[in-house]
DNA sequence: GGTCGTATGTTCGACGACGTACAGAGGGGA
DNA sequence: TCCCCTCTGTACGTCGTCGAACATACGACC
């Protein structure tokens, strides 16, 4: 892990407009993150919006039950707090470090400040929260109806894609945590896609081997949400980005591709 | 169902103070809402934004194998299109009225012009899109962790909640793919039901006899909803209301609630 | 080099949900 | 009144996941 790093490394504060991103700058803390870290408590205000550069935070859900299941990932291409933003202040959700890493972060006044702008800073976080709720909405469709193997090389997926590099530093028992179910059913799905020669682990370091064998594996929920984030990563490209020139490509075209056919 | 209605019995357009409210009157449209209809198909380009007055609209993903699953229900307290503010103009939503009876919409560019004006509307949509994210992110957890009696009663409480009466016309069919299960495993949980004494129903009609004894049998999921949209109903009653005094209850204090303690 | 703790692998019965198939039952239209 | 269609109820074997208990293995620390 890198010792320091650039606000720009987060992709929303690179997208802003210089104005908007001087304003902002004196007030971007740099924090380190290590893996466990609890950035919000669930139901717990935020005091903070966090803009990781090269972590990963997990968004979960934690049941009275006690068992607890991820909803969202938010990497450098995005922000965790969009609470603060909208106005709520607080949300039963749990954000938590998976990856450890860098970012920075914003006092929720200073956040809701700029926010209320209504800039660019604004344009971005939202076109970011749309992106959250597809990848909310999709996680509990996916949580629903498909198989833990197929959940599992989703979440790899989405995973390595938001870091630099293949070599995730995660226990079975945290994988357990993330995708809602037992250790046990994580060692044996871990097992498969081992035995497949897809990944390669052991004692709390996973090696993603062939990313495209578990792209086939995986459920068509990574390209959905994988779509989604292209989407948001282009229009954070263009300044003034036209609205609405992005469509979802169609199912079949996903089914498509996961299966190979466009592959080179 | 009646046959008119007023845009304020919307309690997003019902909040709006009269300035902005007048803007956007000549351009909502009333329209029936009949049960079935779908708003938008998933991943095509909204056209309206819809805002439900007598009608409840079940947001949906469909996934490849053709099941689907219900992440988030609006009524009178919400709006369907949130998509179409926050700029991403589509959506891999589905949104189907549920419960027939009438609404208003706007045309999507209207509802975003208004939107960008930075004003209440914005206020309000945004305070309301934080509600919806919350619900799609437990019903999502909820799907993941809780039996399917329990989300039944769970997503029976949300319905009647949204509805004048507790009259429900509503198939088990249409049911089981709302919960994202089997037709068959809705006429057990049904019948349980109705062996204990909750609920009446007969061929696309369903009564909801004893509500307390649905809460209590309910997963922790229906509380934590309620509560935030109660947290938006209050926050919608006062023009400018003061951000963050509303907090989520402490979980312990959800189920002391189900268990009847602070009943009367 | 031994010990201990954490991480991983394996097994068992139990249960919920699935898919399929088919039997009743009510209501509306001919 | 009868028919037909929709809605509902029941049964079966299968599969995935759960919960618990236990066995192994690697690494760090003394």
């Amino acid at each position: 892990m890198a010792f320091t790093s650039s606000p720009k490394e987060n992709y929303l504060l690179a997208a802003l407009p210089d104005s908007e991103f001087q304003a902002l700058l004196p007030h971007l803390e740099p924090v380190a993150m290590p893996a466990g870290q609890a950035l919000c408590e669930s139901g717990s205000a935020a005091t903070h919006a966090y803009f990781p550069t090269s972590s990963i935070v997990s968004l979960q859900y934690v049941l009275e039950s006690g068992s607890s299941v991820e909803v969202g990932m938010v990497g450098a291409m995005g922000v965790v707090g969009v609470s603060v933003l909208l106005g709520g202040n607080s949300t039963p959700t749990r954000a938590v470090v998976l990856s450890a890493g860098r970012g920075f972060r914003l006092r929720s006044k200073i956040a809701k400040e700029q926010f209320d702008k209504a800039g660019q800073f604004m344009f971005l976080t939202l076109l970011y929260t749309q992106a959250l709720i597809t990848q909310v909405g999709q996680i509990g469709a996916c949580n629903r109806h498909h198989r833990l193997d197929q959940r599992f090389c989703r979440w790899l997926l989405l995973t390595v894609d938001r870091m630099p590099e293949t070599n995730l530093v995660m226990t079975q028992e945290l994988i357990a945590n993330v995708l809602g179910v037992r250790r046990e059913a994580v060692t044996e799905a871990a097992l498969k896609l081992q035995r497949a020669g897809l990944i390669r682990y052991a004692r709390g370091h996973i090696d993603v081997i062939d990313r495209h064998g578990l792209e086939q594996r995986a459920c068509e929920c990574y390209e959905i949400i994988r779509m989604e984030y292209d989407r948001l990563f282009n229009a954070m490209k263009t300044e003034d980005a036209p609205i609405g020139q992005w469509q979802h490509a169609p199912l079949p075209y996903a089914r498509a591709r996961r299966e190979g056919v466009f592959r080179t």
